[in-house]
DNA sequence: CAGACATCGCATGCAG
DNA sequence: CTGCATGCGG
DNA sequence: GTCTG
């Protein structure tokens, strides 16, 4: 038996580093390319932007963590001249009550397709630009009669002026009818649904000369996940209705409080944010038992429970997205045989008890209310994501203990911020 | 009018 | 192997 | 795309 002989991971080749801004232990590779990517990074309070790393952190699963030797190095970027100041602006949008405005619905259906184009195109700023002016108009409380009118509010420059005109007038822009929606433009938008394939790669297998999803799936390239989407990318396209959504959760539910009824889990995403359907259902599951430094017992029982569902016949299909994430294509058990339920798509993943609040508030959404919300943090000197909510020292820009975490409310109230209900962190669509 | 705006951790691929 | 670039996702 | 200095 060759035990001695093992092939060599990247992992254990590396060294491990911790990153001086969230604690995360990173390689010393990762930690490079973030510093090389990110040249600078805002510290709440001041403008100092500096990256520090011990390159000779070593981890030993088994024996945790041992510091050869630590050598702190400093990176520096530019010096930010501004002084970070307080945006009320920011707060106000974070805790006014953000109910739907639909007054101007007919110009900011038109922007936000404008702003799916950026995205299409690659164009972040333009995008994000699109995003800030909708948000604006919504927030304005007339209805809008002309571009110049909308030109006194935030966001709005000359360009998007313009294009209110254009909308007023038309009900539409010409930027939007002016794409064409060629056949290729379909077969594009059909790509960069598959996983793994975004704009770039669906480009890529465009110019490779890619005319239909036939020819493509025989591409040798794709993964089993991917294939299998392709073979289904109808049916997994059909948005799930809320009471589906609400049997599928369910399901799950009492086979989870069957096993023990400790179990925590929530139906992130639409579903939590009470919208009426989505392509997607994304579950969060938690135990109290689930600790943090055993995550090989949480990815053992994500496997098993994932396996069980599948002898069960409810998940038709699983791919792992990761040690304790699968996405699993589960079907309803229909009694009329001739008419069954469609295939869906459930996002499953397992968390340590202590990051369940938090993994269920980032994947609650919408991106961009959970993109303000972190905005909001780190004005606050707080740093926040799906594992870790902790203080940042102003001076050392150092990432304090991380906090308790026992709701989601708990994260709120942390932050000083006031709760607000998943229904209403509906920013992007609607 | 030029430059800022920026989740970030991770996988992957390339050149040397 | 290292250094570097870049695409993706949620 | 808009905003800032």
């Amino acid at each position: 038996m060759l035990t001695t002989i093992r092939p060599l991971t990247r992992q254990n080749t590396n060294t491990y580093c911790q990153h001086y801004l969230n604690n995360s232990i990173l390689t010393a590779r990762t930690l490079i390319q973030q510093v090389t990517r990110f040249s600078y990074i805002y510290f709440p309070g001041r403008g100092i932007a500096s990256f520090y790393w011990h390159p000779k952190l070593k981890i030993n699963k088994n024996e945790g963590i041992t510091v050869t030797e630590t050598t702190t190095q400093s990176f520096r970027g530019p010096v930010d001249k501004k002084n970070v100041t307080v945006d009320n602006e920011i707060d106000k949008n974070i805790t006014a009550k953000f109910g739907p405005n639909s007054l101007n619905k007919n110009i900011t259906d038109v922007l936000k397709e404008l702003a799916k184009q950026e995205r299409a195109a690659g164009d972040f700023f333009r995008e994000r630009a699109y995003h800030a002016a909708i948000k604006s108009i919504k927030a304005y409380p007339k209805k809008i009669e002309s571009g110049k009118e909308a030109r006194e509010l935030k966001f709005i420059g000359p360009s998007i002026e313009m294009k209110i005109d254009e909308i007023l007038k038309t009900g539409t822009c010409s930027y939007v009818t002016g794409y064409p929606d060629s056949a290729e433009r379909k077969l594009f938008n059909v790509l960069t649904k598959i996983p793994r394939i975004g704009r770039i790669n669906a480009l890529k297998y465009l110019n490779k000369g890619y005319k239909t999803l036939e020819e493509f799936i025989d591409d040798s390239d794709l993964q089993p996940d991917q294939k299998y989407i392709i073979k289904h990318i109808n049916e997994l396209g059909e948005k799930i209705p809320r009471l589906e959504m609400n049997i599928l959760r369910e399901y799950i539910f009492r086979m989870l409080k069957n096993l023990d009824h400790r179990y925590l889990i929530e139906a992130c995403g639409r579903f939590r944010r009470g919208e009426k359907c989505s392509e997607s259902l994304n579950i969060v599951i938690s135990h109290p038992e689930f600790k943090e430094d055993a995550t090989e017992n949480i990815d053992d029982f994500l496997k098993k429970f994932i396996n069980d569902l599948k002898i069960q016949g409810f998940c038709t299909e699983y791919f792992p997205k990761g040690p304790s994430k699968y996405l699993a294509i589960c079907r309803i058990p229909s009694k009329d045989a001739a008419n069954p339920y469609l295939r869906r798509k459930i996002e499953l993943r397992a968390v340590p008890y202590k990051n369940y609040w938090l993994t269920v508030l980032a994947n609650t959404g919408d991106e961009v209310f959970y993109k303000s919300l972190q905005e909001k943090s780190l004005e606050k000197g707080f740093r926040l994501n799906d594992t870790i909510l902790a203080p940042i020292d102003p001076n050392s820009g150092m990432v304090g203990e991380p906090l308790i975490v026992n709701s989601e409310d708990d994260i709120f109230k942390i932050l000083n911020i006031k709760y607000l209900a998943p229904e209403t962190r509906d920013w992007k669509s609607s």
